[in-house]
DNA sequence: GTGAAAAATGAAAAAACTTTTCAATTTTCG
DNA sequence: CGAAAATTGAAAAGTTTTTTCATTTTTCAC
């Protein structure tokens, strides 16, 4: 992530290197204030306008999602590049992406019911991840 | 949804009827705030904590289904109970319902690939509807 | 219908979350 | 290094959502 950041032009800063550290080292997705509290134990001064502000251009880099919940929207988590999506655990909450979504049927069915012109989709699924299955 | 409401217990209350009202009417889906003002035109006294405990009521019911757009996921959209998912118009934000989302095979994939037990899904679609089709 | 109990309501306050502002600091690059 | 550009963070402002609680409305048994 910090590559890509550079290279798109921004800044090499130690906020954001908080923020982006915190963020890889989360397996199920943070909200601002999570990053703020895991960023600062990597870097004191930091300040939760720039967490904002780095999660706004990490996902406009295609770096970073956001994940929908029950409980909110606001938290992310780390995605590749390219056409992805996540399945969260319901239990412990691991979020992680998965590709090869062959979803095109259901697009042109949904187009054919609708009349729409399918263009994007957004798709999140909920389960068990392995660990929690072992555990049950 | 009024019917459903009663049947579900709750009371037939002039301040539901306004909220449940606004919301049949709007075809784009509509923010607390929005049905507030909406629902105010047909009952002057309704009171914003009213818009947001009808909504979680009629959430809980599947009766309402929260989309997540760019800007925000605090917009409720009607749902007829059963499985199904929303298409939404870019242009004119007309969001409808479709049904038939054959994804099992997407499901299985991404099981298979992250080794969780995938239980349920979330997906929404995003497209033009056929009103804006024509305009262009 | 009537009246008591239960349910629901809405104003206001509190809490939570996000964005804006701006002076100061940090980073970049010649 | 040193100037210019980018970034930062505290605090204030703005939004949105939730909680509280006294009052009003609805329900239901009679």
């Amino acid at each position: 992530m910090l590559r890509a950041l550079s290279e798109a032009g921004f800044s090499d800063t130690r906020a954001r290197r908080a923020v982006v550290q915190a963020l890889s080292e989360s397996r199920t997705g943070a909200t601002p204030a999570d990053l703020l509290t895991r960023g600062r134990s990597l870097h004191a001064g930091l300040g939760q306008v720039t967490v904002y502000r780095t999660l706004e251009i990490l996902e406009h880099l295609g770096l970073v999602r956001k994940l929908h919940q029950e409980d909110g929207c606001s938290s992310y988590a780390t995605s590749s590049a390219g056409h992805a999506h996540h399945v969260i655990c319901r239990t412990c909450r691991a979020a992680v992406e998965f590709e090869g979504c062959r979803i095109e049927e259901v697009l042109h069915e949904a187009s054919a019911r609708t009349g729409y012109k399918v263009e994007s989709h957004f798709l999140e699924l909920f389960g068990v991840c392995p660990a929690c299955r072992r555990k049950k």
